[in-house]
DNA sequence: ATATCTCGATGTCCCGTAGCTCCACCGTGG
DNA sequence: CCACGGTGGAGCTACGGGACATCGAGATAT
């Protein structure tokens, strides 16, 4: 048995469905049945019941996955140390971010390889669904969330930046005329919203209701930003995002009105208490010295 | 990277020599090379040092070296423990002893089977160099070794047999015409022995000095006893063995030598007290119930 | 109850490449 | 100058993987 092996194995076990695996290896389905059919053969018992309708794991396959699973990891964190310390790196902190957010950092990211060089800054993508989800299960170390967050196992650190907020229209849309935007507005049009699955959360970044209690629709439940950019652009949405997203998005279709009765947006740096380290302290006191950045222009 | 190149990894990284690593692989040198280049190239550094005359690791190999094997074991018992779990079998005990022994212990085996049938016994052979170095490092978990033995970190179990000795030499060896043969005969033909060193345990088995105090030469440093018996065939060395021996090599060319004074081995269980468990305990017990056979026909 | 549809796993045939061998070459220490 | 041992290159083959057809079983409809 090989890692690929392992690899698909261990997706199928967690996705309990023969195409999506597939979709997500960028294989095709019947590839997938054909190994987990081999493994099968090789361990000498089913791995998963297979039904018409549904894909379960037997007992030899749920232990066989709480086996490799941690191994697995480690194994590609081996990977990984060795072709760090081959850039003499030593180690690695990651970011999760909004991908938007990330031009306004440049000045963070440079002062913070300028005073550690053996340590690297790696960037990912947070996605709109359960974000937090990401942190507490260690795909990245720091993640940089609006505010307010009050989670117990999470300590919040200095903020970054505090942006005001435009409202993103498509050029063709009702609302493009005007030269500014109220939340009241959003009473009348869709807007769109990740599966957060934390109320106050999603309410720091937008209210559920208008101040006359109208309800703000989430029109569309989107995992990654750009698909509601896209939906701004086609007239679907309309969505208020911090200020400083017109740098990272200059698309011709699109018009950004600013909305003075919605507070500006704060970011700041969260990690789980309980894995705070050198490089998390390191980037955090490297943020402090250059205090808040204030992005109003 | 897949698991076979991590296996050629780890050989390489042990053995320090491209060709041997090749054989113990069953590849050609110039894959182990290919292999090794394109991991050197995925990691970003070189993993070996290679000068004309000798192989070393680099400090990101040493590095590697140490995070993969651990990791790599993990996996192999990982599929194993699933293979067992396939066939009803809940723990395998591998019982390391030198394949000659192995016919004698018949009732030990089949009375364990019968006791634990959800426990499986594995028997593996023990070579003459350092077997208890294949003990302290795990290759098995028990080991079938004659006494006396006095290490601190391991426990002796329960003695299996006692066995007198017998002499092997060549049909047309000048000793074949005798009907037994005295230590002291060993003072004029060379004897094999393995790379134990353990002084005091080999002496266990065959002195170093006749009683007249003639040394008694090591001619042959032999790995397996199969090369031992054939050296005596070849009339090249003689060598005293437990007389079941007689039983597993039943072997045309070879004559067997009652030798009277030289005392009976006993063969014991050893293990390390450290990683004694319930099967261990538990074949310890079928073994003290069974009593100490006496192979003496 | 039967027929039809749809979803999702799997068997089959086929292709391209990765894994491997063979052999020639070359650097270095005896 | 030889011999040992690592490496480059050409070539073969088996295996990883795709395309497509098929099949079993819920769901839906008449």
């Amino acid at each position: 048995m090989e890692l690929r092996d392992i690899e698909i194995f261990l997706m199928l076990a967690e996705e309990l469905h023969f195409g999506r695996t597939a979709e997500r290896l960028y294989v095709s389905p019947a590839r997938i049945s054909q190994v987990i059919k081999a493994q099968e053969r090789f361990i000498g018992a089913p791995l998963f019941e297979r039904t018409s309708r549904a894909v379960r794991l037997t007992e030899v396959g749920r232990r066989l996955r709480d086996d490799l699973r941690p191994i697995h990891a480690g194994f590609q964190e081996s990977l990984e140390r060795a072709r760090m310390a081959s850039r003499g790196v030593s180690a690695r902190l990651r970011v999760g971010l909004m991908p938007f957010n990330f031009s306004g950092l440049w000045p963070l990211w440079k002062a913070f390889q300028r005073q550690h060089p053996q340590w690297e800054v790696q960037v990912r993508l947070a996605h709109f669904q359960e974000p937090f989800g990401q942190l507490r299960r260690g795909e990245f170390d720091v993640f940089l969330a609006w505010l307010p967050v009050e989670e117990p196992d999470l300590t919040v650190g200095p903020t970054l930046f505090t942006d005001p907020r435009v409202l993103t229209v498509a050029e063709d849309h009702p609302l493009a005329v005007r030269t500014s935007a109220t939340v009241e507005v959003l009473g009348d049009f869709p807007v769109s919203a990740g599966e957060l699955k934390l109320d106050y959360w999603e309410e720091g970044y937008l209210p559920f209701q208008t101040r006359r209690g109208r309800t703000i629709e989430r029109g569309l439940r989107a995992r990654h930003a750009d698909e509601m950019i896209t939906a701004v652009g086609m007239g679907e949405i309309v969505m208020p995002f911090p200020s400083h997203v017109a740098e990272y998005w200059n698309l011709p279709g699109i018009r950004y009105l600013p909305m003075p009765d919605l507070a500006p947006l704060s970011y700041a740096l969260i990690w789980r208490t309980e894995s705070e380290n050198d490089l998390i302290r390191a980037l955090a006191a490297t943020a402090r010295d250059l205090g808040t950045l204030n992005l109003q222009t």
